[in-house]
DNA sequence: CTTGACCTTCCAGTGACTGGAATCCTTATA
DNA sequence: TATAAGGATTCCAGTCACTGGAAGGTCAAG
């Protein structure tokens, strides 16, 4: 099938797509037109690219996740390694935004925010001796 | 003063610098030798700019900000508005990392994580029919 | 006078696409 | 059969906020 109906199947756009083939992600096959054929496969893996790269992990990841999805022979402690990986840094970040959330919203919650100039936002980005 | 004392005084890598510099986001004059010649003032835009960037503004926010900065008649009702705004992009994204942390949790947890091949994570990018 | 630290510019790469231009192929209709 | 629409192709450039590196200029100390 041509690369429209692999967007519509997978739920990516033509343009991801043919980037994932520049990065040798998901490389079809080619019909005699030059048109890229995807084959069945193609496109679950097209569908499992797209699942992954929605639960955040990395292009790389996702490579490497992908050649343990074909691999029958695979050890599920491979997968797991990376999805718990994975799982860590959304935590890191989750903590890192929360610590984010809290300065600026103490901020904000102290601004009075009218059409006086002063400000503790503003004192606040510019330090603590100014 | 040069790049490097600013740096050191701001906590911004000289290369950052020159690229805010390149971006007109805090432009030095230049010394007989064509040394960049900060300011007093050029560093604690600096340190604004380091400040602002560590609570997560994108680099507009923080043009915005800096003008806001130095203009002594601004209304702290504008400064506010770009805090708050960030504040729920903030918010928001922490929402979407809690929604992936919960589906990768559940899938990292259910995986035993062994040398057998069969896997929860892997079945569930596949997607559900499969 | 040389060494080393510092400064300059310019070019290219990061991650993961996204937009657009110019061109080619296929299919349906007038 | 001409043509118009819709889809496909490639290639180049832009996004965001830097970051690395190369090739070279400047300055103070020994």
């Amino acid at each position: 099938m041509n690369i429209g109906d692999a967007a519509r199947l997978s739920g990516l756009p033509a343009k991801t797509i043919r980037y994932y083939e520049d990065i040798a992600l998901v490389v079809p096959k080619r019909s005699d037109n030059g048109y890229r054929a995807y084959s069945a496969n193609d496109v679950h893996k097209l569908q499992f690219v797209q699942r992954a790269r929605g639960l955040g992990f990395p292009i790389e990841h996702c490579r490497t996740l992908l050649s343990l999805y074909e691999d029958q022979n695979r050890a599920s402690a491979d997968v797991k390694a990376i999805a718990a990986e994975h799982l860590t840094e959304i935590e890191a970040k989750i903590e890192e935004l929360k610590a984010l959330r809290k300065t600026l919203k103490h901020l904000v919650d102290n601004c009075h925010g009218d059409d006086r100039p002063s400000c503790p936002i503003i004192d606040g980005l510019a330090g603590p001796e100014h």
